[in-house]
DNA sequence: TGTACATCAGTGAACGCGCGTTCACTGATGTAC
DNA sequence: TGTACATCAGTGAACGCGCGTTCACTGATGTAC
């Protein structure tokens, strides 16, 4: 297979060290803080060691960039991933030791997850398309992993998805998070770890009991519902009575 | 109460229009699909019908109208979302119909949930800050409003507080998909509609089911942990022999 | 192993452009009498 | 209600700067014999 695109895929070995450092260099910015839309394609080759024209040699533009950071970093991504989770297993509280994996591969790896964590909504169209169907794969890959291996059994492959998207949303979330704490506050991060063990937790308990066609009764108990509307028109006149601004 | 900070804020009533315009601008670039950092304070004042210097009667620099941004969006969104939280609660399936009515509200005011759910990770760290803390006072609302109405009246307000921590963190990411679909494949989207509901309903669910200070007893069950344990001894040893590819 | 040569990767100078910011200015707006 | 005046909002020209992109070039790298 030999690709005819514009800037060909460096065939030798000087040219796959400086398309390496360029990508690099990108990621060094985005680690710093830095959205990759408002990174300037000079001062990323100043930052890898080259001159600015030599960018052309290696991508047709920034938007070519973009891209291969989200392909290189999912990539890298899913295969982690899906180590993670494989390991530990042999513990009686999988949740938790999951998610202490997870967290110390995104302090240790924090370049990874700066593009699929930050650039989510961020930035071209192009590109966020790109990361929400690498997304898709890590969904697709985390509920084929759990189906095979019948962690949850009563649930179908594609409700199986469903519960992996909002497990991932949430992690990567999290990641986002954990990337802003360099340092800091050990309690307070201890404490923040334990809340995301708790929402995770929480996901599970829902899914596991969750059955599919199951007749549409609400969580919410009717009592509840009752009780709601009654409170409302209170708080409603309530509202009205004292504070009268309306949009 | 007056301030006297760089700018003063707009005394005349044509500076609070201007003022106004500037926002708008910002504003519908971002709904365009593009991100904040990457707007220039130039085209933001040539779509205000002004001209460049103008700005500096209003903003700082381009940092200070971001967290003005944040702020009067975070400011009507709070409103709104706790207007929707008090909507058709005479209804049996609660759960749905607040998602729909949030939809709606997202498809007809995109402006205001483009900075919540699109600048999260992206922005300066300032920015990111003031809306993590925007978020933050988006989650106790709804655990105030949840705890007040005895919702779920089991739960802690901690506990609480979670929960809503995740439920508005997965609906921000519902919305930033959301605000992707102009027009588009409509089957598609009540599709991914009904699937955000069913991640709403196993969040609520797995929180009913919490008990707070209950043993760590894991939702996966012992049976469950030794079949993966010897699954992931095989898959291991076929991955192994087949793909001897480590990184 | 050594040499000749084609291709590839990086150079440095140059360009035109839009950017943020400054300034003295002018006309509009609100107020005090 | 009318007029005088201070303050405020918007103007237009100018600046220096870093940007993306182009080009002909040169030295490095890999290969074919």
């Amino acid at each position: 297979v030999q690709k005819k695109k514009s800037p060909v895929p460096a065939p030798t070995e000087r040219g796959r060290r400086t398309r390496q450092a360029i990508v690099n260099a990108a990621l060094d910015f985005m680690s710093a803080g830095k959205n990759f839309s408002s990174l300037s394609m000079r001062e990323i080759t100043r930052q890898a060691g080259i001159v600015p024209a030599a960018f052309y040699r290696h991508f047709k533009d920034m938007d070519e960039l973009g891209l291969t950071l989200v392909n290189d970093c999912g990539e890298t991504l899913r295969l982690q991933l899906r180590g993670i989770r494989q390991t530990r297993v042999s513990s009686k509280d999988i949740i938790r030791d999951s998610f202490l994996v997870f967290k110390q591969y995104v302090d240790e790896h924090p370049k990874y997850f700066v593009v699929a964590s930050g650039e989510r909504h961020g930035g071209s169209p192009v590109m966020r398309e790109a990361i929400r169907a690498e997304i898709g794969r890590f969904v697709e890959e985390m509920a084929q992993d759990i189906h095979a291996l019948k962690l949850m059994p009563d649930l179908s492959l594609a409700t199986l998805r469903n519960v992996c998207d909002l497990v991932i949303n949430m992690m990567l979330a999290a990641a986002g998070e954990i990337l802003d704490w360099p340092g800091g506050d050990k309690r307070l991060q201890r404490n923040k770890v334990e809340s995301y063990v708790q929402q995770l937790r929480i996901i599970f308990m829902g899914a596991s009991a969750w059955r599919d066609g199951k007749p549409e009764s609400d969580v919410i108990s009717d009592k509840a519902t009752a009780r709601l509307s009654e409170e409302i028109s209170k708080i409603g006149h309530a509202r009205a009575a004292a504070s009268p601004r309306a949009p």
